[in-house]
DNA sequence: CGAGTTGTTGACCGACGGGTCAACAACGCT
DNA sequence: AGCGTTGTTGACCCGTCGGTCAACAACTCG
């Protein structure tokens, strides 16, 4: 029955539903314009007529999967700060990370599914390339803290650096646990890191 | 011509190396049996015949870019140990990783790219997580050494922890130089790594 | 009520992919 | 020489996918 008009805008919003279900049960390569379509209850054409291309869409699902993946930081973390150590507040960050993985384990797939699809895709790349940065720039103000408290170990080390080789472990990990889930425990790894990365010597 | 003998198994290796060249221009997802048959400069049939379907294809693909990637470790790190402390050898090995990123990006984005789909395909994945835990145990003798180095700092950790940090880390940014290559300049990371893991305090 | 606008549909198109297969060619063996 | 084995070919089958489009339906505005 065509002519069935929804709240307007709100369509855009069901096909996106429909593209993070069809994408959570077939990832990335499984996603056709059809079965987002059809999980949305529409035609194709419909997807279309309000997205113009598959890559509009999987862009629009990638925003969806970064907001939940780097966006909707826990808000006490840019504090972070209080009582304990910038060492120990960027542990636990890291800590914090990997824990949330396996719930988060559908949005994490996609995640990197977008991440090597970047590899190839410019426009994704771009998008995936902020995301990180911004990532990392969710706990720099942690790395700056720990370099001013001990300014001398870290000469010549830059905080970006450090939000680097933190990323990088994280995202490591979480890569690890994606292909392996259930291959290391988290808090035997976590304590291997703790007890790699000591607390400032003063 | 049909009927132009080959010497025997040469045609698998012939497919092969057609195989890579395909892989190593349009990535994984732009691989067909077609593109490889041609390249190879033989018809689709001939592939099939020799491999029998394409996930098998894919299969050797795997193994030659494991070869590249995890085979073939300079012979110098198992020993690695010589003068220098565990710690100083470790670091040192992931320095040496990340420096060989750049001149093998090819077979690292595929490496990342068989990694992604081992998330959806056992057969891929078994063998993606044996390569993994194979990549790690290389390291293994460094970890150890460690631990026992400075038995009071690691308790409670074992050198198998160790090496999933290690190997997290690399991972992670090899993870992130691809998608933006010249993003981090990896001297920078691993200075700010070696400030991070400070050698033992003895 | 009538005309224009905005959606909506599903058939359709062209391309392409994995896989099959009948025909055929080179070689080894007896 | 004759024959079976092993390759080799390329046309072909069939499904799917992204994308288009003519037809049509609801809703809006005059």
């Amino acid at each position: 029955m065509p002519g069935a008009r929804a709240p307007e805008e709100q369509r855009r919003r069901q096909i996106l539903d429909a593209a993070v279900v069809v994408a959570g049960r077939e990832r990335l390569d499984g996603l056709t314009v059809r079965k987002v379509a059809g999980e949305a209850r529409l035609s194709p054409g419909s997807v279309f007529f309000h997205f113009g291309s598959k890559e509009a869409l999987l862009l629009g699902l990638l925003d969806r999967v970064l907001v939940e993946i780097v966006g909707r930081r826990p808000p006490e973390d840019a504090a972070g700060a209080g009582t304990a150590t910038a060492r120990d507040a960027l542990l636990g960050y890291a800590r914090q990370e990997l824990e949330r993985l396996p719930d988060e384990r559908e949005f994490v797939e996609l995640f990197f599914d977008f991440w090597v699809m970047g590899t190839r895709h410019p426009a994704v790349r771009e998008v995936m390339v902020d995301a990180l940065s911004a990532y990392r720039a969710s706990f720099l103000p942690l790395a700056e803290r720990i370099v001013a408290e001990e300014a001398e170990r870290f000469r010549g080390v830059s905080a970006e650096d450090i939000t680097h080789v933190v990323a990088g472990f994280v995202h490591g990990t979480g890569f690890q646990a994606v292909i392996d889930p259930g291959g290391a425990d988290v808090d035997d790894v976590l304590r291997a890191l703790e007890a790699l990365v000591p607390p400032p010597s003063t």
